[in-house]
DNA sequence: ATACAATATGAATAAAATTCGTATTTAAAG
DNA sequence: CTTTAAATACGAATTTTATTCATATTGTAT
């Protein structure tokens, strides 16, 4: 699937996403049209799903995180979608176990809070909900560790 | 702290955030320097921290999701950096209410998965963890919503 | 070994980033 | 309602980067 220079660029990617090709090309040693032919791919097979830019929340009246256990009736994808549609709505997993969905939260304040949970509550399918606020959080990543992944040539 | 004009830059960044500079002043109608200008300080403020590529986890074997609710004997920031340390863990969560912490972990399967929470159990402080698996995510963005923000004006 | 496909190179060109002097706008103070 | 100072925008010039493509190299299967 991907080779070690794949991996290195994919790294120095993950430190820091809108560093120019040919600085990536600098480092990894090669030619930035190498580089470039090789990201291009990356992104064409779905390795990269995207670029992200990523906001200070707090700047934006969204600091508070929730997290909300659903339990529902069944997990129609109905109510997954209709959870999903609620714009304060940052994640949504159906989990294993008995029926339901974990639904991540940001929101201006408790106030706001409040009021998606009222908008959660009545939702056709919920039997009841959970709520737990988060006070502080230590550690936020999205990062994938491609150390493991050294070793990896490419096979069709 | 940013007027409309920044709220579209960030718009554009949100919809893809390797879109070249040049680009976005072509969008907002602006001079590509003042575009840059305008950039520079919004990341300089803190409002945008910084940019991220997204990588696809099920390609390097982190394909299982799970949340995992660890109750504690208090909320040391021992334990918090105990689990941060863990290379599986991407959240982790103080929580209002019983002490404990809302981990959310990325593992390839539900094996690893054990190693990971035999590795949490023994941890000091940990009460008990219980495991919630994932069996579909259905939305995970971390977008902000902007749309609230047009009418704010740039004021000390 | 041979041939085919994939990847890398390097030069050339187009596009973008960046800088900076000047102009314009904005906001505060008088 | 001016005046003034600071912030921002502009646009030209320059540097850097992106992109393309013909050629060379490497890797792989037969």
């Amino acid at each position: 699937m991907f080779d070690e220079i794949d991996i290195h660029i994919l790294e120095i990617l993950q430190e820091k996403a809108r560093i120019p090709n040919a600085e990536v090309a600098r480092q990894v040693g090669m030619a930035p049209s190498a580089v470039l032919e090789r990201i291009r791919k990356l992104e064409e097979r779905g390795i990269i799903e995207g670029y992200e830019v990523r906001l200070n929340p707090a700047c934006f009246h969204q600091g508070l995180s929730a997290f909300v256990q659903v339990e529902t009736d069944g997990t129609d994808a109905q109510i997954a979608s209709a959870l999903a549609a609620i714009t304060s709505v940052q994640e949504v997993h159906q989990v294993v176990g008995p029926d339901g969905f974990l639904v991540k939260l940001r929101t201006a304040d408790h106030t706001t809070l409040a009021r998606i949970l009222q908008q959660i509550r009545p939702l056709p399918g919920v039997k009841s909900i959970r709520t737990q606020v988060v006070l502080d959080t230590v550690k936020e990543t999205r990062r994938v560790d491609l150390t493991e992944h050294n070793g990896n040539s490419r096979h069709s």
